[in-house]
RNA sequence: GCCGGUAUAGCUCAGCUGGUAGAGCACCUGAUUUGUAAUCAGGCGGUCGUCGGUUCGAAUCCGACUGCCGGCUCCA
């Protein structure tokens, strides 16, 4: 635990402390430090509400005025049991009430590890440590907010208070973080995108499903013309597919209906859905009948993963099937269709397609959020269809592109997560020998990058490795974004091969791909990223004429033109206002530039710069500014 | 989905304990023709999220629903 760590979690004791001077009656769970704080979780029936952080802070602040040494006690388990069963754990005194809680945690130590306690003046815990000399090391502290937990995360457990707070070393390092968090509170992309009419969210509409307005869709239209081109530069083929398929697919796929809780429901077909209606069948009936498969389909798929994939009280007669479409879930099992439309030879491979898909995703409708969290999505897709001996080759080759599109963003704060299987654990399927050496490949692609990397056991998707990227955004929040995965289940289930140089049908190896994640999650952290000041490639409007009257429109509008000839996205403001509201006005709305004309500047054929970033330039000739705007725009450059 | 908070004009917000809505910005019109972050004046605009209840009377009190915000859980 390092040192600020060690001072939040004292924090929390001190924070059970001071609640219970105020109700001894409060129970408590966990209370471990977190990244930007600290909480502890409470059961108490008075439902504490920011009006009542005024006076825990109170207590609080008496206990560390104290300087309570913080005091380590290594006891026996039986003594520990007993201490909670009298409630003195988490406790100040004896109480009538078991520190219930804290008795279930007892059982979750394993046998033979050591049990101690932590006492700071009356207050007693039990907790594994380490603490603060003394309580006065809490230098500064704040409770921010107050939330609901369920017990261990779990939804049938029972649901307790949480109550947040921050704390540091130092009151300065106190007030630093709130100016952060005030500052990322103002690049928030829902806020922003508001502001710059980048997306829009509508009721009407739906929640979780972005509505991409004309400024929004020309940053994602960038944003897209990027990653084509690095597409073609690597050798992959573009394909489109559409937004539906048929249930089966996602049955040889193993999604549906395994996966279904997370998906929009089936939609069956027209006029099965009318037999079915006349025939008074129930919703749970048709729900069986959509999931149901045929006898040899599953006995095709549990051949080909060699083992029981698909459950015989799915199997139903062929007449009480019932046949229709899902709103697509993943972009691969049609990629795959396509991998299979015609003979492949092992000199087609690697085959490369990728695809901006769209997807749907039932989320949790209380775990939208903005554009990071939504239920329709695009992936800047791919899947590649590859030979054992090109994995390794083809892995390193999605993770440079991966890396060439977050350094042409400057996001560099970013590090990899290699997740491998479990080997202890039975959800990994496919072959040891496979997995070494896909394990293998992945590691050794993700030291070659020269970033930080994890290996994290366990991690790997249920049919092979995969490496994620996780970028840093402003707010100290990690955001998943591209991800990397290896392959060995689907082109069995799907039955793909290719011809070997000996003759023989192959199973080829695929790799999932998506470097950006979802263009809308991608987008609403770039937002964040650049807190709306976008480069100028991606600049919905990148320079504006600001005339300083009416008197020079002609020139400035005759700038437009030639600017637009060029490729520019620019505007003039025409208005009657005077020059320092129209500069406003363009600053707020993040132009890169504002290009200011008067009659000075028509007679002489110049410009005045003035960049969002430094203010005013000065005077150059005309085409030296349009020369300087494309090469900025051409090199994706980030100095604006 | 669960817990808590919240919902007033396009945006940001005011409207104390119930007496049938207000500001700034934006927008429109007119005047002004302006030199590096707000020219002036006038005007338009809301059945106060929806539905129901209490009341002589509801933006205000109560309930349900919906959205949003903060968490929890989950993310092939």
């Amino acid at each position: 635990m390092t040192e600020l760590e060690t001072i939040r979690h004292s924090a929390a004791h001190v924070l059970a402390n001071a609640i219970l001077r105020i109700w001894p009656e409060a129970q408590f769970a966990a209370g471990p430090p977190v990244d930007q704080g600290f909480y502890y979780d409470v059961e108490l029936p008075h439902r504490i509400s920011p009006e009542d952080f005024e006076r825990i802070e109170k207590e609080m602040s008496a206990i560390i005025a104290e300087a309570q040494p913080f005091q380590r006690e290594v006891i026996t388990r039986a003594e520990a049991i007993s201490m909670g069963k009298r409630g003195e754990l988490a406790g100040l005194a004896p109480r009538p009430e078991a520190s219930k809680f804290k008795l279930d945690i007892l059982t979750r130590i394993p046998e033979g590890e050591e049990i101690s306690l932590y006492r700071n003046g009356v207050f007693t815990d039990l907790c594994a440590g380490p603490h603060v000399a003394d309580t006065s090391k809490i230098a500064s502290f704040k409770l921010t907010h107050v939330a609901s937990a369920f017990y261990l995360g779990d939804e049938n457990n029972p649901q307790l208070q949480r109550i947040y707070g921050t704390a540091f070393a130092s009151q300065e390092e106190l007030d630093n973080h709130f100016a952060l968090l005030e500052e990322a509170k103002k690049r928030d992309h829902r806020r922003i995108g508001k502001d710059l009419g980048l997306f829009h969210i509508d009721d009407a509409v739906g929640q979780g499903l972005i509505l991409w307005t004309p400024k929004g869709a020309i940053i994602r239209q960038e944003l897209q013309d990027f990653i084509s081109g690095e597409l073609s530069k690597q050798g992959y083929s573009q394909v489109f597919t559409p937004h539906i398929g048929k249930i089966g697919l996602y049955k040889t796929s193993g999604h549906f209906p395994y996966y279904k809780e997370s998906q929009f429901p089936a939609i069956p077909e027209p006029d099965q859905l009318e037999r079915i209606a006349s025939e008074g069948c129930s919703c749970a009936e048709m729900t069986a009948r959509l999931e149901a498969v045929s006898a040899p389909f599953a006995a095709m798929l549990n051949e080909r993963a060699g083992r029981e994939v698909v459950t015989s009280d799915r199997i139903k007669d062929p007449s009480q099937l019932l046949d229709g479409f899902m709103l697509k879930p993943m972009n691969c099992p049609h990629h795959i269709r396509i991998f299979a439309s015609q003979p492949r030879s092992y000199r087609d491979l690697p085959v490369r397609l990728a695809e901006f898909g769209t997807v749907y995703r039932w989320e949790q409708s209380g775990e939208l959020n903005g554009m990071t969290r939504v239920r329709g999505f695009t992936q800047d897709d791919a899947h590649l269809f590859v030979t054992e001996e090109q994995v390794a080759a083809e892995v390193r080759g999605c993770l440079e592109l991966v890396k060439k599109v977050l350094t042409t963003l400057g996001m560099t704060d970013y590090r990899v997560r290699v997740g491998l299987r479990d080997p202890d654990s039975t959800k990994f399927t496919g072959n040891p020998t496979q997995w070494d050496l896909a394990e293998k490949a992945c590691l050794d692609a993700a030291a070659s990058l020269g970033v930080p990397f994890t290996k994290e056991p366990g991690e790997a998707a249920f049919y092979g490795p995969k490496i994620d990227f996780v970028v840093k955004d402003v707010l100290g929040r990690d955001w998943q974004l591209g991800t990397v995965q290896v392959d060995y289940v689907l082109p069995v289930r799907f039955g793909l091969s290719y011809t070997g140089a000996d003759g023989n049908a192959h199973v080829p190896v695929m790799i999932h791909r998506a470097p950006f994640g979802s263009l809308e999650r991608f987008t609403g952290v770039l937002i964040e990223h650049f807190a709306g000041n976008f480069p100028v490639w991606l600049a919905p409007e990148q320079a504006r004429i600001l005339p300083v009257s009416q008197k020079v429109s002609a020139y400035a509008e005759s700038i437009v033109a030639e600017m637009k000839m060029r490729g520019v996205r620019v505007t003039a403001d025409l208005s009657a206002d005077k020059l320092g509201a129209k500069i406003r006005l363009a600053q707020l709305e993040k132009v890169p530039y504002m290009i200011v004309v008067g009659p000075k500047e028509e007679a002489a054929g110049q410009l005045s710069v003035r960049s969002r970033k430094n203010g005013d330039e000065g005077s150059i000739a005309k085409d030296d500014f349009i020369q300087r705007i494309e090469s900025e725009i051409r090199d994706r450059a980030l100095t604006v």
